[in-house]
DNA sequence: CAGTGGTCTAGACCACATG
DNA sequence: ATGTGGTCTAGACCACTGG
């Protein structure tokens, strides 16, 4: 971990626009985020505290706090209480192609992909999970939520429902591989396909910042994913939360010529 | 114009929580959010000033700003200087079938759907644009910029760019309807279809928080659709931007028996 | 001109995480 | 115990908008 304090004080260095044509605290968020975009400051990088900060930049700590405050609601640093601030790693904007195979979607391929289960249980549908799978409120679903990481960054959370019926062995066939797909074939479920998907945007709940590594409230992406076996049950009902600029979700009509299974993602 | 302050005087009656437990300026946020939510706050009803409003709720102008500031981010309040704060007309968020006619596919169908347009011109192809409509950069484009305004809340900016040799009338046959669906049909074509939409997220813009009433940097969704004649040729390159919370993008798969042609939206 | 929102400062207290 | 981020105050000056 190197010492970010020497790139701030050149970042520091050029005088600031007199004030009124450019706020300062933007100017110093400008700064940031460029050191950060042009890869002089690394992810996972911690920086100097408030005050020290506020010196560096010759601000009061109100000013420095606001410019932070910025760039944490743009998913650019996070600062945890007690700790420090640090810089979230964030990948280019990948490309997605939802309705593929998470890792095969990206563009660019990322150097390192993961997988995190963070909860698996089963219980009984809600009003919505029931009504997206066909059920009725109250049968016996199983729910996964998982995150995947991609480079180090946080980039996609997800908590999926399925029906029990269809899938009794789903935590034997699971546990090998951690793959949702697994499952479905090990039911005799190959091919299956994206029926809907649907985005929207909206603000990260406290339980989504904290797996995203997020601040509170900080605006995400949601997507809400209906897959389908091929004799045309729904059986994977989808939620996803992505950091707002990580990705770009791609959606092509589908074409019946590329029925390549995909990972449930 | 119904003065709010009455209003606001009985949301500040109820003492805040001690301090440390819920910050004060989230409370005070809450408060005005479920306000809005509760329709108790209008679309464009005109809030007292910011030192007023801080003597009403007890607190500093600068706590004050902070609630303020939170609920601007969100997209509910507006602020213009010099002039005061208004509430943002914020439609129920509606769900709508991307690659359909806008109208149509809006869900609960809006009362008011209107559309503006903003700026029509003719100029040559960027690289994105050539790439995305197979022509060379430079070649002749046309570029249409438009607003669509949902019950009274302008919800869809759009810049659309179209190849210029293929609808040499653009300018006549859209002037008459501001449609681009009849400009399509008097070249004709008709019965185009959505090709690709890419969905990401992003920081909305001087130029785009100006056109719908956004402070600058509000979290915004960002679409990109490519839409083809039926040979297959691709007549239109859209970038769209909307408020975060305003719609939710509905995409299912194209279904060849569904070839009703809709509006360029 | 008066009123409005936008910016900035100086100083204080608190809650949290770590050693 | 220390240092960190989170909250709050009091008071000031500026720039924009409108009548």
């Amino acid at each position: 971990m190197t010492d970010t304090e020497p790139l701030l004080l050149t970042l520091a260095a050029p005088a600031f626009d007199a004030r009124s044509l450019r706020p300062i605290w933007k100017q110093i968020a400008d700064r940031l985020h460029s050191a950060c975009a042009d890869g002089l400051l690394l992810g996972d990088a911690r920086l100097p505290g408030e005050i020290r900060m506020a010196e560096i930049f010759g601000v009061t700590r109100v000013t420095m706090r606001r410019a932070l405050a910025r760039l944490q609601q743009e998913g650019i640093l996070q600062a945890r209480k007690g700790v420090g601030i640090f810089v979230r790693p964030m990948p280019l904007r990948y490309r997605l192609d939802h309705g593929n195979r998470f890792a095969d979607g990206l563009d660019p391929p990322a150097a390192k992909i993961g997988a995190t289960t963070l909860a698996m249980e089963r219980g009984q549908a809600e009003a919505e999970e029931a009504e997206a799978l066909h059920l009725s409120p109250g049968d016996a679903v199983i729910r996964l939520t998982r995150l995947r990481v991609v480079d180090d960054a946080p980039v996609y959370l997800s908590r999926k429902t399925f029906p029990a019926d269809t899938l009794p062995r789903f935590e034997a066939a699971y546990a090998a591989r951690s793959s949702v797909r697994d499952v479905f074939e090990a039911h005799g479920i190959a091919g299956y396909r994206r029926v809907q998907t649907r985005v929207s945007g909206g603000f990260a709940t406290d339980a989504e910042a904290v797996a995203l590594r997020l601040s509170p409230r900080t605006p995400v992406l949601r997507t809400v994913a209906l897959n389908a076996a091929p004799d045309g049950r729904i059986i994977e009902y989808s939620l996803g939360t992505w950091p707002l600029t990580a990705v770009e979700l791609v959606l092509t009509p589908y074409d019946p010529s590329q029925t390549e299974p995909f990972d449930a993602d």
